[in-house]
DNA sequence: GAGTCAAGAGTTAGCGTTAACCCTTGCACT
DNA sequence: AGTGCAAGGGTTAACGCTAACTCTTGACTC
């Protein structure tokens, strides 16, 4: 049976350096006035006996925690993984921890979640692509004392970090740009519970404007996953071999079919092109490399970060950073 | 200026229903004895004022976080993303959230996080392929109530989940597995800060004892990262254009040299063989696709999740989870 | 009918900090 | 000498919760 060894507190701090808990707080906590004698000898006790402040003490009387939360639909997504790189870089620096949660693409352990993480568990909260609907949503970022979106906008809730167009914008020239190169058959996957995409009607109608058509048949939705574009992308190229290119929601449905591409025995990009949606290290080291739209993922978790920080340092007017994205075309769709 | 809404307390709750605190806190907690009837009552009148308990208040009394901290080098990395989801599924299972600190393969930001994340901000610590040296993590994670180490091993302190054999013994099967194919003039790539390879020299003792020459200058080390990879196998392959083969410590390495070779026109795997070491994604989608070992990542940290859990609980056995590393031959080492 | 006991509550006393206020000095200025 | 004031530091009272007791009742035992 090991000693169980107290705590050390602030108490203990006081009482071994000659003041008062105050002072110690004080020389702590770099607040009021001390004189450099005083701060010294506490400085030294602290050392000595090794204190270090109870994070919950401190929460309970000042209600902030340090934390701020981060909710990301797949954390083994590379695009999530950057985003979660840029914010806990940010985090770090202003000495903040992260809380991460995980919700497998699931809405309601998204929701589950958000409602545990209130404003009494964290500081600020970063839910990244939110999966819910607004008006689950929206109650559920009220909550907060600081929230700032990523891919989601509430001007009246959260600062907003996104790409500039969106999904929807990049799956409009992804078709443009394969009709300008003769494509007649182009098939859509759209993200399944993503929000901010385009919805398959709006895509089909878009490019009617332009006498480019697109069938419903020729789109399908599924999980933004490898695993969801390999068997989408299989049965779509099964039942619709006609299809000459697909255009995909993000990298890793576009690069699941791909895989299923070559499986059918569909040389790409001759046969098939494929255009993906955010750049991850994947598409660049495929053969033929992914045709795609370079997102700054890292710089818009950093930013995301920083903007949650200025929010809850008051500064409550709305924000918006926009980044563009980038056409990057590679051999999938030369 | 919105009116400042005060935090519903446990006291309200008690002052509205008409009982005491305690009679309160039994309902929330599931502790002590409560009628039907009071119960039904509280929890009725706690829905209708929402209250939520003060995580802050309660780890004050009880000492406990509800949380659990893990620390890995790089959340970009697939291999630490999975490990990572594969803890945070089980976090949730049980109700606890995850503070996740990434080091950016730093080992000064390592100890830095490790000496903040001390036991009084988690209730118990999982390290993940930490790259500081035994003499430095051992004190630090001594401080914590319950600990899990990946892919380290301190029976005295924590419990351990890891591939059974590790990298030393991966290089040294896949040197021996080159060597077999044929292959005489072989390339290591040994991964920087990682504490648990096999040293460069090691591997060519032991390949000696086989009658295999591994040269010194046919070694190099670098980061754990793609980028990494890629440089250092342009450098590599410029110096020693003689090399048939080269063994990297993780797949993302031996993406990087892939890519590299591919660059300086040699064909894989005609003209050089590749073999990394931890079966990512990426390993099986580029062409030709990575020989790689299989480790299964979530379940490493799935399991390593419930190891700690039962530490927290109080069983201090030391527990060691070992996974069967799976050796995958495909196109880049035939 | 006194004693026993358990169910179902209530009471008290912190947990370790900091906000907000209060108290001494010493010194400059009139 | 009296006044004003700032520097440096102390006191007190929470923050919201739960551990550990205590108290009251009614049912059951012998």
């Amino acid at each position: 049976m090991p000693t169980k060894r107290k705590r050390v507190t602030l108490e203990d701090v006081a009482r071994a350096a000659g003041v008062s808990a105050m002072t110690v707080s004080r020389v702590i906590n770099h607040t009021g006035r001390i004189s450099p004698a005083t701060r010294q000898h506490v400085s030294e006790v602290i050392e000595q006996l090794g204190y270090r402040p109870s994070r919950a003490a401190r929460t309970l009387v000042t209600a902030k925690t340090g934390m701020i939360g981060v909710v990301v639909p797949d954390i083994t997504n590379p695009y999530f993984a950057e985003i979660v790189h840029g914010i806990e870089d940010v985090a770090w620096e202003a000495e903040y921890s992260v809380l991460l949660a995980n919700t497998n693409e699931n809405p309601a352990r998204e929701a589950a979640v958000l409602s545990q993480l209130d404003d009494a568990a964290v500081d600020g909260l970063i839910p990244v692509s939110s999966r819910l609907p607004d008006e689950t949503l929206l109650p559920l970022l009220k909550q907060h004392r600081a929230v700032v979106t990523i891919n989601r906008q509430f001007p009246r809730v959260a600062s907003c970090v996104r790409p500039r167009h969106g999904y929807g914008f990049r799956a409009y020239q992804s078709a443009l740009y394969l009709a300008h190169a003769g494509h007649e058959r182009i098939g859509y996957i759209n993200l399944q519970r993503s929000l901010i995409n385009m919805q398959i009607e709006t895509l089909i109608e878009r490019m009617a404007e332009h006498n480019i058509t697109i069938r419903r048949e020729w789109c399908a939705t599924c999980l933004p996953t490898w695993e969801a574009g390999y068997q989408t992308g299989h049965v779509l190229l099964a039942e619709h071999p006609e299809l000459t290119a697909i255009i995909a929601g993000n990298d890793l449905v576009a690069l699941g079919v791909m895989r299923a591409a070559i499986e059918l025995g569909r040389r790409i990009p001759h046969d098939l092109a494929l255009i993906g949606g955010d750049d991850i290290l994947l598409a660049s080291q495929v053969t033929p490399p992914l045709t795609t739209f370079r997102v700054p993922k890292y710089e818009i978790g950093a930013s995301a970060a920083r903007l949650l920080f200025a929010r809850m340092d008051g500064d409550l007017s709305y924000q918006e950073y926009l980044y563009e994205e980038e056409f990057i075309p590679r051999g999938s769709a030369p």
